[in-house]
DNA sequence: CGTGTAAGGAATTCTGACACG
DNA sequence: CGTGTAAGGAATTCTGACACG
């Protein structure tokens, strides 16, 4: 598990991504503008996309076409965000409960 | 298994691959001439190539520096391909010799 | 053969703004 | 609020060609 590979690499530009999702330029920049998305910019200073951006775009513009706003799609990704990172601070804990009851002995930091 | 996403999606631009292989884009396109890869086109004429494409970039740009030439790659590009088709074609025959003494009986096709 | 470069034009992208509803 | 559009400029990409070794 060493790839953080392809779909997280920003390499794509807006105009592929308009593409790709049908949307419009201009909505690609605007959902930037209201924190929904976060293209990496080249030196010159294009925007460049991943693959999971374009996932992302596409399912804002589902959310969009049921009239929710660009505000609630944002609340919505902070939320589900914040519990992804509660989960894995549970799951990190309970290992460390473990570890220490039954895990292997990682020696002593120093003998005192 | 229904991906054949993200890594052979012809999505990124010439500009973008130059500087994730590092060679100009006289040379990637100079690549092209040679048969050496096959990238896309946007409805306009831009080159679009995929993470596979700048894979293979990279090993070109090691065969080059190596003094390779770009016919000899070529080549050898060739021989690997069929070198895989004869494989799949084997398996496949394989399969075929197994389905007809102990696979499932598959209807005869006409009774004649 | 493999690559650099200047050339000219067309398409892309960028930003900030006005418009509309 | 969300999106279109015209504006002007800068950067990108394209092709065909000449150059060099």
């Amino acid at each position: 598990m060493e790839e953080p590979s392809y779909k997280n690499r920003k390499v794509i530009t807006i105009g592929v991504v308009s593409e790709l999702t049908g949307l419009s330029e201009r909505q690609i920049r605007y959902y930037e503008e209201r924190k929904l998305i976060f293209p990496e910019r080249t030196e010159r200073g294009n925007r460049k996309y991943s693959f999971s951006d374009v996932e992302r775009l596409m399912d804002i513009a589902d959310k969009r076409e049921e009239g929710v706003r660009t505000y609630e799609i944002r609340q919505d990704m902070l939320k589900a965000k914040k519990k992804e990172e509660d989960k894995k601070l549970r799951e990190r804990m309970l290992r460390g409960q473990l570890n220490a009851r039954f895990g292997v002995q990682k020696g002593r930091l120093n003998g005192k």
